[in-house]
DNA sequence: TTTTACTATTAGGCATGGCTAAGAGTAAAT
DNA sequence: ATTTACTCTTAGCCATGCCTAATAGTAAAA
């Protein structure tokens, strides 16, 4: 019917299960509860996908110790990641969406749209390799760039960075942010990093301080820059 | 939890069958087989669907009569229709699709866009009132432009029209058409309508002659023009 | 080692939306 | 009026994915 190397796509939950143990799992295994968590739904749920997803051949799975993807399945999950980011992008610089709304927009169309549609719409945006979050794209090929950022909080006080991603998709956390202009892209001094509590003081490029506690601070990534902020 | 008056989206299936007796069913009730058949799906399942929508408001149906449409129904299938043809004429116009590729993909991507997405991409493509195939575009509001043009095969011998729709998503057809610039907007003079098998002649504004059978001239509408061809 | 506190799995249900096979309704031709 | 040829519905089944409640496994504290 189709051809010999005809794979039916997988559905949409199949993709979100696939997509949320590839960012629950890091380089280990993903536990029921953590993706039961990140998709909202009950932990039984889980377990039962991750039995299918074995049987499907996208995932390994033993019994109480998690979930891993296979390659297939992290071929799978990245093609969605790839769909996500691209689509981000077209709708936060094309269509007028907000930093804080491409998310929920973005997470319905990656379901929806081909790989034709995806490489015709990365030509349309120029072939960017991340999203507005700051975010690699992966390649078409499936490889994702490794990144070099890391945690604000590990930043030694004076030193100026870069904010190169914000690891978050929550509405109030991205327009807390992004009313401060604090998005990737964005330089900032840190000024102090308090260990009592975890707050992290920055300065950005007009001079203006920003605290920031724990919860947020986990959030931003950045890079080590050369200049000084003024 | 979503305000007083919420609506949750009708499911992919639910919208594509209140789309099939839209387009169907005419000003009518539409038949379990005519549905079945645009849907290529069992005429069981079309007579349980039929039934569910009746519960939940979006059809009238009457046992071995029918359904059609309430007013609900129309808007939902109308609401379907404009995203439909919008993202048509985004397809083709900026990620380069040609005219008999855009169906297929707008057929999936409708259901997964938001009424926000829909109204930022009509913006975005300066609010075009009609689809590449030359078709109507509902109006956010749901209304839906009246229709002036008419079938090819009753355009007297020796008048001059433009095509103005193509009514078919057949790929073999849309290609026919489209490597023969028989499209909207194409100006062609009716050279010869003969009777005996359907067959219509006509002159398009390049001069060439193109003889066109029954069942291609049923699928093309045109709309009287002033001017000759020549 | 034995509680204790989680975390994970199993069992059983439900809604959606497909299918086939069998039977009932309709309408046109005899 | 009855046969014939459909069309339509009913009945019963299946897969997907979600749920709750009950049970089992794990691991850390006592």
């Amino acid at each position: 019917m189709n051809g010999p190397t005809a794979t039916k796509p997988p559905s949409t939950s199949v993709g979100d299960y696939l997509k949320a143990i590839w960012e629950v799992g890091g380089s280990g295994a993903a536990s029921t509860t953590d993706v039961a968590d990140r998709l909202s739904v009950a932990s039984a749920s889980v377990t039962n996908m991750f039995a299918r997803l074995q049987e499907m051949g996208l995932a390994k799975y033993e019994r109480y110790r998690g979930a891993s993807l296979t390659e297939r399945g992290r071929e799978e999950a990245l093609r969605l990641v790839r769909r996500h980011r691209l689509l981000e992008t077209f709708l936060l610089e094309h269509l007028g969406y907000s930093w804080q709304e491409v998310h929920e927009e973005a997470e319905r169309l990656e379901h929806a749209v081909s790989d034709g549609f995806t490489e015709r719409l990365a030509a349309f945006l120029g072939h960017p390799d991340q999203d507005p979050h700051g975010a690699p794209i992966p390649a078409a090929d499936g490889t994702l760039a490794a990144e070099e950022s890391f945690p604000l909080d590990e930043v030694p006080v004076g030193d100026c960075v870069r904010i190169s991603r914000v690891k978050h998709e929550d509405a109030a956390v991205l327009s807390f942010l992004g009313e401060r202009e604090l998005v990737p892209g964005r330089l900032v001094e840190v000024k102090e990093v308090r260990a009592l509590d975890g707050v992290v003081t920055v300065e950005d490029e007009d001079g203006v301080l920003h605290s920031l506690g724990r919860p947020l601070v986990d959030l931003i990534f950045v890079r080590g820059v050369a200049a000084d902020v003024n």
